[in-house]
DNA sequence: GATCAGGGCGCG
DNA sequence: AAAGCGCGCCCTGATC
């Protein structure tokens, strides 16, 4: 029986010139077995000839910087640890033990992904790094430093409250790592004429460059004219809010929910003329020119990129897709979409992590809503929906605020988590997710109101801003509980679906057209089902048709092994729904 | 000319 | 019909 090689570091080499890497093999015990240099042109054949590969965890910087040659090189790997998105975790969760010697890794702190910048940059591109502060931010990359951290990260989980679920938690977040990189390379097969097409309805032929929309043009002609003013302009909120006010209009703002409220012939058009320039602005031609080539849109999702661990995204506006244009998310011929979302992620989550088993009965079954209608604690799906809403968001004004007392009736350990959560948060206190990442302490400005309102000098005003931002942060951490850990359960589903789906066989039939266009996705994944869109709580798999059912069959597995990873025997459904097609329209 | 904040709106 | 969490992006207008 041969030793297993573990965990392999990879960085650049120290006292060599700047084009050479190096590669510590390290046991399970993190005892150095041997390290080997190599030039970095040949940093994606050494991953990919590499033994027993999917044994291998690549330790490494930033996913983003080590994994884009490999994945352009045809291979992937199969395991990460993400040195940089597990410090942040680390750093900050109210577990981390030995953390000091972390705090005071600052290299890592500032180290930020190469993810969000330009992606044309060559790899290792260290010609023009001159000054020290460029200089810097390469620390992180060599192999000792990477090493070095390495080691206390390994120390900080021991030492922690809870290594078990911190270890899932790096585990998941490397594997997102890994898969926002995926995806950025397979790209989400978009159809540019389906899209010109939708454009082409709403707004009229696509107009010549700095020309209007037809169809913008002349509600805009409308909107004018109600307002009494030909040379209104309809686009500066200021001026159009005097607009709106010279014809009786006394609105305190151009926002859409205010502005219907009124009752006056400018609204409508109005309404549908905002509507109209926002999808030229954010979705339109010129969008289409610059996001969707080769029948692909590439966005660069940032894994870790919001405090509560969910995924933000750089460019191109990935998580803000209106919904409007989903049927241009198409596949490829002789391939299919298997899109998938959960219902109701967020309570079921809360019923989990609180242990509380009346709401994760009334969430069994399809729909969670519907349970608590059922057990009588509120009148109508709307109702529920919005007390829950409400209870997870912090309401306490409206109809929402006036639904949640019901629901604390219902559910009091459910709700006695959330609002515990929003108790520490409005203290000052940290908050921390089911698998162990803390919300951020408060600024220091926010701990200066909090001060001044003590005082012995401090009027009613200090007071009442004091109370105001403390009811701000509890809201915050009210919500970062919940929406964190169901950011984890989204994780570590995504993880295990990556990887049954890594283990299906290569549909490389050689069929013509399918094989040729799937291309577009990248010679790591042209002839296999891989993940190309993810967003909070949805997932979109393209596959080749033959393999729909199973990749469909896979997607149901990973969410029930995703909720026992993460809650054990904990009673709790997380259902799917789940839809073979070949756009991903929304019905 | 570049940068920043606020309003507004798309997504969950 | 609504006001309460987390984002990114576009537009405008103010400011350097």
């Amino acid at each position: 029986m041969t030793t297993a090689t573990r965990w392999r570091v990879v960085g650049t080499a120290a006292d060599t010139q700047a084009d050479a890497l190096c590669i510590v093999d390290l046991d399970a015990d993190l005892v150095e077995l041997g390290r080997i240099i190599l030039p970095r042109a040949s940093w994606p054949a050494a991953v990919a000839e590499a033994p027993a590969p999917d044994a291998v965890r690549w330790v490494w910087s930033d996913t983003a910087r080590w994994y884009r040659g490999i994945l352009e090189a045809g291979a992937t790997v199969a395991r990460c640890h993400d040195l940089r998105l597990c410090h942040a975790i680390l750093r900050t969760s109210a577990w981390t033990g030995e953390a000091a010697a972390l705090r005071d890794a600052r290299d890592w702190d500032a180290a930020a992904s190469e993810a969000g910048v330009a992606a044309d940059d060559a790899l290792f591109d260290l010609e023009d790094v001159a000054d020290a502060a460029a200089a810097a931010s390469e620390a992180p990359h060599a192999v000792d430093a990477a090493l070095a951290e390495f080691r206390r990260q390994i120390a900080a989980v021991a030492a922690s409250v809870n290594p078990g679920r911190l270890t899932l938690l790096l585990a998941a977040e490397s594997a997102g790592a890994l898969l926002a990189a995926e995806m950025h390379a397979a790209g989400l097969p978009w159809s540019r004429a389906v899209h010109e097409a939708i454009l082409e309805e709403v707004l009229g032929a696509r107009p010549a460059p700095g020309e209007i929309a037809p169809r913008v043009r002349d509600l805009a002609v409308t909107v004018r004219r109600a307002l009494g003013d030909p040379t209104a302009s309809l686009d500066s909120q200021p001026k159009l809010l005097r607009s709106l006010h010279r014809v009786g209009v006394l609105a305190s703002s151009t926002s859409r929910w205010e502005l219907a409220r009124y009752d006056h012939p400018v609204i409508e058009p109005l309404l549908r003329y905002k509507k109209l320039t926002r999808l030229v602005s954010a979705n339109g031609w010129a969008w289409l020119d610059e996001w969707a080539s080769e029948g692909r849109f590439r966005p660069v999702y940032v894994p870790g990129g919001v405090v509560t661990g969910r995924w933000a995204s750089s460019g191109g506006g990935a998580l803000q897709l209106p919904r409007q244009l989903r049927p241009a998310v198409r596949a490829d011929e002789g391939w299919t979409l298997v899109v998938a979302d959960v219902a109701q992620l967020e309570p079921r989550v809360l019923a989990a992590m609180s242990g509380d088993l009346t709401l994760a009965g009334a969430a069994r079954g399809a729909d969670l809503y519907d349970g608590i209608v059922a057990r009588g604690v509120v009148g109508t799906r709307q109702e529920a929906k919005i007390a829950m809403l409400g209870a997870m968001y912090g309401a306490t004004t409206g109809d929402s605020g006036r639904l949640v007392p019901a629901l604390r009736r219902a559910y009091p350990r459910a709700m006695g988590l959330v609002d515990d959560a929003a108790r520490v948060g409005a203290g000052g206190g940290v908050v921390t997710t089911w698998l162990g990442r803390s919300s951020p302490a408060p600024s220091p400005d926010w701990r200066t109101v909090q001060d001044a309102a003590g005082a012995p000098e401090a009027t009613e005003g200090d007071r009442a801003r004091a109370r105001r931002s403390a009811a701000n942060r509890g809201r915050f951490t009210r919500n970062f509980v919940v929406q964190g850990t169901a950011a984890e359960w989204a994780l570590a589903w995504l993880a295990d679906l990556r990887r049954e789906l890594r283990a299906l066989p290569d549909d490389g039939d050689g069929g013509g057209s399918a094989t040729v266009k799937a291309r577009a996705s990248g010679p790591a994944f042209a002839g296999r089902a891989h993940l190309c869109f993810f967003l909070h709580d949805e997932i979109i798999v393209h596959a080749p048709l033959g393999q729909a059912e199973v990749v469909a069959d896979l997607i149901r597995c990973s969410a029930v092994r995703a909720t026992h990873l993460l809650f054990g025997g904990f009673p709790i459904d997380f259902p799917l729904d789940l839809r073979i097609t070949p756009d991903a329209a929304k019905g």
